[in-house]
DNA sequence: GCATCGGATTTTTTT
DNA sequence: AATCCGATGC
């Protein structure tokens, strides 16, 4: 069969298996993706399962979207009805057809993290509480974190008087939620669950309709999606679950990879697939990559290969400051590019944080070359285009309190926070939420006009005409003409474009996000909000664009590249210093180093400064402690260091490729005639490639995987093997 | 109400 | 370095 053809036998036991909960344990580049793929095309293609009936869930919408078509193509047919999304714009979709068990409307709108932040602060002003001793970061974090753990407000564990404050933020928080009639991201996961759980017949509902769920990324699941998927597969048990513990890094996002062992402890006759054959790297940067990952305790232990071939060693590469590392990331390109080993698109560019994108943009800039930016914080997060979205958040739901206070004084109209004040006392009294008041003052012989000053009645009801002429056409026209009509009414363009630089930047991302919604003429505001919310870093990597592409290295995950370089290898950065007193944390940013060497199929570059500039001021730094794990065989220092400013101090610094510092990984001395990676023929089982080789008793054994049989271990003096190029 | 200035504070990662 | 916050002056 067609949908078969070109799987390993264990991706084949995977897409083919029969019911029941499946759990595939998939390394780096094993095809997990296109398992899963195969896996709905087949259930849907082969099995005669219908798509309304299948839920298929990815970490983003991106990746989404490509499964669709991919399906799409496999069956040579559209395939209407199937659930196909991220948790989250899965769960939105759904408690918007259930709102009527819900404390919202299903017009909720969905907070962001600024939105939820601002909740945050205007909650902790309410309550007098300090916001230098209380961080609303953390305050909102643990609130999150609890959210992620299925506690709502009245069941927040108190351990101490810092969990009452947060306890009663949360309550707060919620509640300030709800009147404005919105989720944040953790309440589509969290209600859903609850929904769920609360309501049998519900549940029933989903539970019979999706007859089989997938679930890609697995290990990156949190408690509230555990519980929500768990409830979901209740009454079909039919779940397959995809996913690779050494690649979970969301932990501070609530996932936990142990929800791969509650799998295998609730779904007890769950099958277990390991897809352990690479089909994207060389050896040499899986040996590499098992370096790293192997040093991460309470792990099974995974062997990477794959038969691409050893590769080339990896380049490590140290710079003087960032500056120059960014310097010399273009210029290796560039040759590249120049003498045609390589195009632009091959290669990427991986960094701990954001901020370290800065200077390689800079340095692509200068250089005339271009290059593509994940992230769509780069974007969505600008003031301008926050404007904008808040202007249909409230139009489309004048209850979105947030939402309101952002635009009801920008750009300025006379409105400042002593007049606002007065109108959310108001419409409080009224029992109205004060952008409903707003629209009630429209009219000329509005008798709401009257409970304010004369001059906070003007100012006010000529807001509330503006606002009740958009409510008027919001769901008449579509979306791009809202935006129109608001840029027109409120003279954005002006009060943006100050003839300075920064001023047409920001009207070009103005125009870009109008743009945007004119993509959406076919469905409504409610669809165009909803993408805008949801949106992931991913979702905005353009596709058809010859130019490298910079991402932090959360976003690389589930991305594949011929070349990479991972920069700034420095200890704090990567690991990152807010993670050193957590000993989980550190795992983590060791799984974070590891998602990104696994990224690469030929070239792993990988660099660090010996100065950095932190707060403004230049600091000497060390090299991250990773490139101890990484034996010197496998790396090379590209010659010709020409950056020698190395300071007094610098020089003491530990060097990577010091003989003192050498690895301290076991290289075991033996008289091995094989090595792990060579390809063999065996007079039975065929052709082969060896993973493992070791003496034993005075003879050497062999672990060899074979294409027909899969792994073996074999004597090498008695199994007859030929080698093969 | 609003613009501007100075000082403090900040950086992790994102649906 | 860049952003955020509050105080100040108009």
């Amino acid at each position: 069969m067609d949908l078969l053809r070109d799987l390993n036998p264990q991706q084949r036991e995977a897409v083919t298996t029969g019911d029941g909960p499946v759990l595939v344990l998939a390394g780096p580049g094993s095809g997990k993706t296109r398992v899963l793929t195969q896996r709905a095309a087949y259930l849907i293609g082969e099995r005669g399962v219908q798509p309304y009936h299948v839920m298929a869930v990815t970490f983003t919408n991106k990746a989404a979207a490509e499964m669709g078509d991919r399906i799409s193509e496999l069956l040579g047919r559209q395939t209407h009805g199937l659930t196909l999304g991220t948790f989250h714009a899965t769960c939105a979709r759904i408690l918007r057809v259930e709102a009527e068990y819900l404390p919202v409307d299903s017009n909720y709108v969905i907070y962001d993290q600024d939105d939820q932040l601002s909740v945050i602060k205007q909650v902790m002003k309410d309550h007098n509480i300090d916001d230098k001793r209380y961080k609303p970061r953390a305050v909102h974090g643990a609130i999150s974190g609890a959210k992620n753990e299925l506690f709502l407000p009245e069941e927040y564990p108190i351990d101490s008087y810092r969990d009452e404050v947060v306890a009663r933020v949360y309550e707060g928080y919620q509640n300030m939620l709800l009147t404005s009639n919105a989720f944040d991201f953790d309440d589509l996961l969290l209600w859903m669950a609850t929904l769920l759980s609360d309501h049998p017949r519900i549940r029933e509902k989903y539970a019979r309709r999706f007859e089989h769920i997938l679930v890609d990324e697995f290990q990156d699941t949190n408690m509230a999606q555990y519980t929500l998927l768990k409830l979901l597969a209740s009454h079909h048990r039919n779940i397959f679950v995809v996913g690779d513990s050494d690649q979970s890094i969301y932990r501070w996002r609530g996932a936990d990879y142990r929800n791969v062992m509650r799998f295998e402890h609730d779904f007890p006759e769950a099958e277990v697939i390991l897809l352990e054959k690479n089909y994207r790297s060389k050896q040499t940067i899986l040996d590499v990559a098992m370096s790293v990952i192997d040093r991460n305790p309470h792990r099974t232990p995974k062997r990477l290969f794959t038969d691409r071939g050893s590769g080339q060693k990896i380049v490590v590469k140290e710079l003087y400051d960032e500056r120059e590392q960014a310097g010399y990331v273009v210029d290796t390109i560039r040759k590249q590019v120049d003498t045609k080993q390589a195009k632009p698109a091959d290669f990427a560019v991986m960094y701990r944080t954001n901020a370290q994108s800065r200077l390689l943009e800079e340095a692509f800039l200068s250089a005339n070359m271009p290059y593509k930016l994940v992230g769509a914080q780069r974007f969505y997060g600008r003031r301008e285009v926050k404007d904008i979205i808040a202007y249909l958040r409230v139009i489309w739901n004048p209850e979105d309190i947030v939402s309101l206070a952002r635009i009801i004084g920008t750009p300025p109209r006379g409105i400042g926070t002593k007049t606002y004040a007065q109108l959310r006392t108001k419409a409080q009294q009224l029992g109205l939420s004060p952008g409903e008041l707003l629209v009630k003052m429209a009219p000329d012989e509005s008798p709401y006009r009257d409970r304010f000053s004369s001059r906070a009645a003007r100012v006010l009801s000529s807001f509330g005409s503006l606002l009740a002429g958009w409510r008027e056409i919001h769901d008449q026209v579509p979306p791009v003409e809202v935006v129109d009509q608001v840029l027109e009414d409120t003279d954005y363009r002006t009060y943006i474009e100050d003839g300075t630089e920064e001023g047409k930047d920001r009207w070009e991302n103005v125009t870009e996000l109008r743009r945007l919604a004119s993509e959406y003429h076919t469905v409504g505001l409610r669809e165009f909000l909803e993408d805008v919310a949801l949106v992931s870093d991913q979702d905005t990597l353009e596709e058809g664009v010859d130019a490298p592409t910079l991402l932090t290295l959360h976003a690389a995950k589930g991305l594949e590249f011929p070349r990479v370089f991972i920069v700034g290898l420095n200890e704090g950065v990567l690991p990152h210093r807010r993670s050193f007193d957590d000993p989980e944390a550190m795992q983590e940013e060791r799984r974070l180093f590891y998602v990104g060497i696994t990224r690469t199929e030929d070239r792993l570059y990988l660099t660090h400064a010996l100065n950095r500039y932190t707060y403004g001021y230049m600091e000497p730094t060390e090299p991250s402690r990773y490139y101890r794990d990484i034996p010197r065989d496998l790396r090379m220092e590209e010659g010709g260091n020409v950056y020698q400013k190395t300071s007094r101090r610098s020089s003491r610094i530990f060097k990577p490729w010091d003989e003192d510092d050498a690895p301290e990984v076991e290289r075991k001395k033996t008289e091995r005639e094989y090595d792990p990676g060579e390809k063999v023929k065996h007079p039975k089982w065929g052709k082969g490639i060896i993973l493992n080789s070791k003496i034993q008793d005075e003879d050497e054994v062999l672990d060899i995987y074979f294409d027909s049989v899969g792994m073996k271990k074999v004597i090498a003096s008695l199994a007859n093997l030929e080698a093969q190029n």
